[in-house]
DNA sequence: CTACAATCTGTAGCCACTACAGAAGCAAGG
DNA sequence: CCTTGCTTCTGTAGTGGCTACAGATTGTAG
């Protein structure tokens, strides 16, 4: 909460676009959505951000880097605002995030290990056929080497 | 009834799609994008594939558990197609894919170690200040760790 | 012939943005 | 005050790779 950024009250949507990292575009976004609250405007229409929405701006895109949903950083943001949410809760959806990162990683991995097999059988020649494509063309012996 | 497609000339959309594993929707929106050619119509127009057409399905959702773009497996197909495809083309492709996945993985194991991290210091007590919104909330601590 | 299943076309939705178009606001210099 | 030039505005459409309908038609077994 402590930041030094001197003295900026009334940011215009391309200061605190560059403030917090987040686009533009992606600001009006998390607003259209209902992620970030309808900021202030000035006499003309424009967009008024203060310290309090960069940061939350911030929060968000610390999360986004995460891989958090959308929808988990509104239950993040919830409870956040809620004041009195318990650790226990925050944990339990880290947790349950980084599971399913855990998950996805060992797709991939799955993936990469069978084109490596691929990738290995092809010595790169001029071959008419291909072991790769083979691989690919025979269902009798599926690519994803599953069982 | 399962019955053995030995000799199945004539297949129906829906008996392509589960020879295939591919979803009935999803084998016309391939045909919609021009991944598979338009298929024969009965008189009353309903499609009508073909053991080839199938094959080429199948090779198609192989690719596709394999992570491979449907820009990548219009490439693939197209060499295929060209008959007079050379081994190096398709291993490149296939090596060039292994690395972005490659690279995938690795961000996704960046993100996990930060959620790890963050877990960890969280006892999950009915603290308010829990450190994992602590963390998300100070941007001095980046999230990603980033050098 | 009559059920009922399968298939048809077309459109809209998903996620998390991004990319415009065309209009209007805003700040500084003259 | 007026122009110049940047910024911001709203609204819409596109991305990828499907999936999910609605409402109509076709195919088929009894």
């Amino acid at each position: 909460m402590t930041k030094p950024i001197t003295n900026a009250r009334a940011l215009p949507i391309g200061a605190a676009s560059r403030l917090a990292g987040v686009n533009i575009e992606t600001i009006r976004y998390y607003e259209r959505i209902g992620l970030l609250a309808r900021p202030e405007r000035t006499a003309g229409g424009n967009r008024v951000y203060d310290e309090a929405a960069v940061a939350r701006l911030g929060f968000i895109r610390r999360c986004r880097e995460l891989g958090f949903s959308i929808d988990e950083i509104r239950e993040l943001l919830s409870m956040v605002d809620r004041r009195d949410y318990s650790c226990a809760e925050v944990h339990r959806l880290t947790v349950a995030h980084h599971r399913s990162i855990m998950g996805r990683v060992a797709a991939l991995q799955r993936m990469a290990a069978v084109l490596d097999g691929m990738a290995s059988q092809c010595d790169r020649g001029d071959l008419p056929d291909c072991p790769i494509i083979e691989a690919l063309q025979d269902d009798r012996r599926p690519a994803g080497g599953r069982p």
